[in-house]
DNA sequence: GAAGGTCAAGCGCA
DNA sequence: CTGCGCTTGACCTT
């Protein structure tokens, strides 16, 4: 019965779901990028072994956490104890671009969120995706457009997923992760980006 | 070196 | 319940 269901929901399972329109490809989503083992597996691996880092900010007078946990990588230096060569290579086959980093962020719970953002272009590359494969379990992501009307996409964002978004669809949407009132387990998102250069040299001098 | 952007929590509102 | 817009301030980029 069960099994049943399953392979009717992959019958009409839409291979890919295009959110937002640009001459760069816009925003695209393909729910079944990898099969869920795999994605399990990479999640298990991601979440024991990556080296995830507690942020603090500011918030009036007092400082509080950042509410998610973040760890990042470049390209051409992975640990091998981790599965993102694995992930890069099926990400090259479904968004193919000179990605070089990438970054992750574990959402550990309801009370863990992103603020409505866009990516910062300044140090990506010009015309390449920002490409982000989705772990562990599905989180709602909201897209809206930045002018005209404010329209709001709601995307549940599934494990084992990827969702694409063009370098120029930053500038005309932003994107982010709301808390939920909703039982939510951990979620680990890893956006592959193509930086220009590496501009963390020059950061914190003199 | 001045100016502008970012993004955290909590509130009230629809 | 969910989304949205407002608030302050340290840190960042331009």
């Amino acid at each position: 019965m069960h099994a049943l269901s399953a392979l009717i929901d992959d019958l009409f399972a839409p291979s890919v779901v295009q959110l937002v329109e640009d001459a760069e490809g816009g925003i695209c989503y393909w729910p079944r990028f990898v099969d869920a083992d795999t994605a399990q597996a990479w999640f298990e691996c991601l979440r024991a072994n990556a080296a995830w880092s507690a942020l603090q900010r500011p918030m009036y007078d007092r400082v509080v956490d950042v509410p998610r946990l973040v760890a990042g990588y470049a390209l051409d230096a992975l640990p091998e104890t981790l599965p993102l060569a694995d992930m890069l290579a099926r990400v090259q086959a479904f968004a193919p671009a000179s990605y070089t980093h990438a970054g992750m962020n574990l959402y550990r719970d309801g009370r863990d969120s992103v603020a409505m953002h866009h990516d910062k272009l300044h140090s990506l590359a010009l015309g390449q995706p920002i490409t982000l494969v989705s772990l562990g379990s599905a989180r709602r992501m909201l897209i809206r457009a930045i002018d005209g009307h404010h329209e709001t996409i709601a995307i549940d964002l599934e494990p084992g997923s990827l969702l694409r978004m063009s370098h120029a669809s930053q500038l005309t949407h932003e994107h982010g992760i709301p808390k939920t009132q909703r039982e939510q387990p951990a979620r680990i998102s890893v956006a592959f980006r193509a930086r220009m250069r590496d501009d963390s040299d020059h950061r914190r001098h003199g």
